[in-house]
DNA sequence: TTTAAATTCATCCGAATGGGTGAATGCACT
DNA sequence: AGTGCATTCACCCATTCGGATGAATTTAAA
């Protein structure tokens, strides 16, 4: 999704914030200008302001952003946490909360969409920006998580006797769905090598096949 | 991990949040006792103040909290973003940075522990708490996410062909890294049975084995 | 009622996988 | 020099898996 912004994620991608569009949905002109005018100062760039729910929706789909920044209480009968509900079901971006509210009752059902940001007025330029920033940063590390990557550091701490260099490599492959022929092919060794290291890995991941190993390996990442 | 916690997740849980344990890495005594306060006022538990990175180690070790707060200057060798690294590799923990510092390498520096909230000083109270309660609800959703639960209707939605009711439930057990003699016995039917529906599953995932299955059905589950 | 799709089961075959045994090499540590 | 460990490879065997073909039964839709 971020692809041709050139987004930082993981170092080794270049950065072109002038190119990311901010929604600003808040229905005080004068807040409105405010925040733009932090935004302009800044690297980014604001694709439109939405003084209320029905021109937000429509600048989300004529004019997609690359993430939104909503005041939650908008003076009409849509708020800005029904707008967050339309964005998680018909896009997917990025959006932080910039309002005045903080009540219970409010932060309740606002968890509920899971904001990018909550951030209560009045507010500071600085961590505005910053959070605008985690939070696209955050959102296209997740989305690139698809594939979640292992690390031998977190997998070998929950194991009793650690996975080698070579035993690691080979389950990565698997993790991957490569066919041991595959793996072989991959690490430029002999078939008969791998299975070595498979069977080894499978002994200290205390599983009995292949499918099993993906499983472990599923869970391990996540602990 | 917060099953004892009773923390609002998709609105079918209890509330409370006393109970939430937060730990403070703040180097000025001043202000650690200042959000101490703003904590303790709140509905959190305040588990303990580290003033070095060395100490938020061994409290994040002996008394592990349900969150961390971090300030990034520290005054020694390690600073807030190396023990948020710790942090991630070690628990599954969410964390937010509370600093004075916003500027570009360190923000830079920041965004690749993905942390949950990123606040300038000097920072509002209702900020604070409010970035708190988003982010160890966004965290507890995330964790929730991160075991994906097979959704027929999700995986069907990416499919040219949609999978069958049966199709469906054996491959459910595949990814549970079931053997197609498990699924038989568990799903009182023949093995051949199994095949067959193991084989018409393929083809609709356009998968040539049963490790690709679980390959594209983790990722069909993230889209 | 005919058609189509889903579900059930069988047999046969080739490929992939899991496991056992044995052995050679290199490398670090003692 | 000897010990242990990781890495490499070979051969053999039993099980599992993937796929082809064929067929009976049930269910839902046209």
């Amino acid at each position: 999704m971020y692809a041709d912004k050139e987004i930082q994620v993981g170092g080794y991608k270049t950065i072109n914030m002038s190119e990311i569009k901010i929604l600003i949905v808040e229905d005080e002109p004068i807040i409105a200008k405010n925040i733009s005018m932090y935004l302009n100062n800044s690297d980014f760039t604001v694709s439109g302001i939405a003084y209320d729910a029905d021109e937000a929706i429509l600048q989300l789909q004529q004019n997609t952003p690359d993430a939104v920044i909503l005041d939650i209480n908008l003076d009409c009968e849509k708020d800005g946490i029904d707008i967050a509900a339309h964005i998680n079901q018909g896009y997917h971006l990025p959006f932080l909360f910039l309002t005045s509210y903080s009540d219970k009752e409010t932060l309740q059902r606002a968890k509920l969409v899971e904001p990018s940001g909550y951030i209560v007025k009045p507010f500071n330029e600085r961590t505005l920006l910053a959070s605008i920033e985690i939070a696209i940063s955050n959102f296209a590390q997740k989305s690139n998580k698809d594939v979640p990557e292992l690390k031998q550091e977190k997998i070998n701490k929950h194991l009793l006797s650690p996975l080698s260099e070579r035993e690691f490599s080979v389950v990565q492959y698997i993790y991957q769905g490569k066919t041991n022929n595959q793996v072989a092919t991959d690490m430029f060794l002999s078939l008969n090598t791998i299975k070595v290291h498979i069977k080894n890995a499978y002994l200290k991941l205390d599983v009995p096949s292949r499918s099993m190993a993906m499983v472990r390996l599923r869970e391990l990442m996540l602990k």
